[in-house]
DNA sequence: TCCGCTAATGTAATATTATAACATTATCTT
DNA sequence: AAGATAATGTTATAATATTACATTAGCGGA
C-alpha cells in the first residue's frame, strides 16, 4: 500500500462499496416492508456481512463473522438467513462456489449470470437479457421448457486482466 | 408398466441406452489410447457407473456401487477417477447437483450447457454454439474475459413436459 | 391486556460432499 | 531386474448443508 495511487483506488473502492452497502439495506428495507416480509436483525446482520464482502462469502464464513460479533449461532442458523434472503431476490447462491454474493437489481427472486474473476475473486452480476435469449432458444430447440437457469462466467475481471 | 407404448419406449430406451454405454466407453478408450492416458479398470467402471446412470450420479453413489460390485473403496478412490475422467472430458460435473454426466461429444475437455429435468432428473448436454456467444459478447460488453462457463438450465425435458 | 397462533430462532445431532497427507502397489523405461 | 513415475490404498479430517425438535418473539383478535 505504498503506490499512492493503488491506495487511492482502493479507499475510493472501500467508500464505494460502502455507500453501497448502505443502499442495499436500505432497498432490502424497502422490499420487505412492501410484501409484509420480516427482515430480522438477524436477517439484516447476515445480508449486511455478505455486501460487506468484496467477494462471495461461504455460509461457514458468516458464521464466523457473527461470532466475532458476539453472536453466537449454528449454522442452521445461517442457512434459514440464506434462505429467507434468496427468496425475496436479496441475495443469490454461486453454485460453483458454494457461495453468496448480494443482489444489487434487487426486488424480486431472479435468475442472473455472473462473472467470477478468478484473480480477484468477484463476482459480477450481469442480467444480460441476450444470454437469456439465448439460453431460451437453445432449450426450445430441442423441446425443453426452461424453468431457471445457472450461468456461472469464470474469468478475469477488466481490473485483472491488465487493461 | 401396463401400456404397451410405454413398455416399448422404455425398453428401446434402455436398449438405446445400452448401446450408448458400450459406445461411450469404447470411444473413451480410444481417447486415452490416442493419448496415452491410462484408462485403467478403476477408472472404467468409475466411467462405467457414471453412464449406466441414466442421471446424474453423486460421488458417494459411485462409491456405494463399487461396493455393490465388491470394491472396497475411499472416497478419494472416486474422486480421483473423477478428475482424471473430467480431465479428459469424458465426465462432466454439475456444480448446481454436485454430480457427475458422462459427455457423448467427448474428445477434449470443453465447457458445455446442460438441460436438467426437474421431473425426471435427466441431463443432457446441449452444446450450443450460440449460447456460448452470447456469454461471451455479453461478458465482453463488460470488459470480462471469459475463462470457462457454467451453464445449468432447469426446467423439463420434452418427455417430461406432457407433450 | 392477555391468549393463542404463527413465524423465527435456538439447540443438538448428523448427513453429504470433498480433500489432505502419507504409504503401498502397479506399470513403464531402461 | 532396478529405478522412476503413475496409480491406488489408507486414514483422517475439512467444508458444506440439513433434520428434528424445543423455545422464543411478534402479531391479531377476544
Amino acid at each position: 500500500m505504498n503506490d499512492p495511487q493503488i491506495e487511492d483506488a482502493f479507499l475510493s473502492r472501500n467508500h464505494d462499496h460502502r455507500l453501497c452497502v448502505s443502499d442495499a439495506l436500505q432497498g432490502a428495507e424497502e422490499v420487505c416492508a412492501r410484501r409484509g416480509a420480516r427482515l430480522t436483525a438477524l436477517r439484516r446482520r447476515v445480508l449486511e456481512l455478505v455486501w460487506d464482502s468484496h467477494t462471495p462469502v461461504g455460509a461457514y464464513d458468516i458464521l464466523e463473522r457473527l461470532f466475532s460479533m458476539g453472536r453466537r449461532a449454528a449454522p442452521i442458523t445461517v442457512y434459514r438467513a440464506l434462505d429467507f434472503l434468496m427468496n425475496h431476490g436479496l441475495v443469490h447462491r454461486l453454485a460453483s462456489l458454494n457461495a453468496y454474493v448480494g443482489c444489487g437489481s434487487s426486488g424480486a427472486p431472479h435468475n442472473a449470470q455472473f462473472l467470477i474473476c478468478k484473480a480477484c475473486g468477484t463476482a459480477a452480476e450481469l442480467n444480460d437479457a441476450r444470454i437469456d435469449r439465448a439460453i431460451n432458444r437453445g432449450a426450445a430447440r430441442t423441446g425443453f421448457t426452461v424453468g431457471g437457469s445457472v450461468v456461472e462466467i469464470r474469468g478475469l475481471c477488466p481490473e485483472c486482466s491488465g487493461n
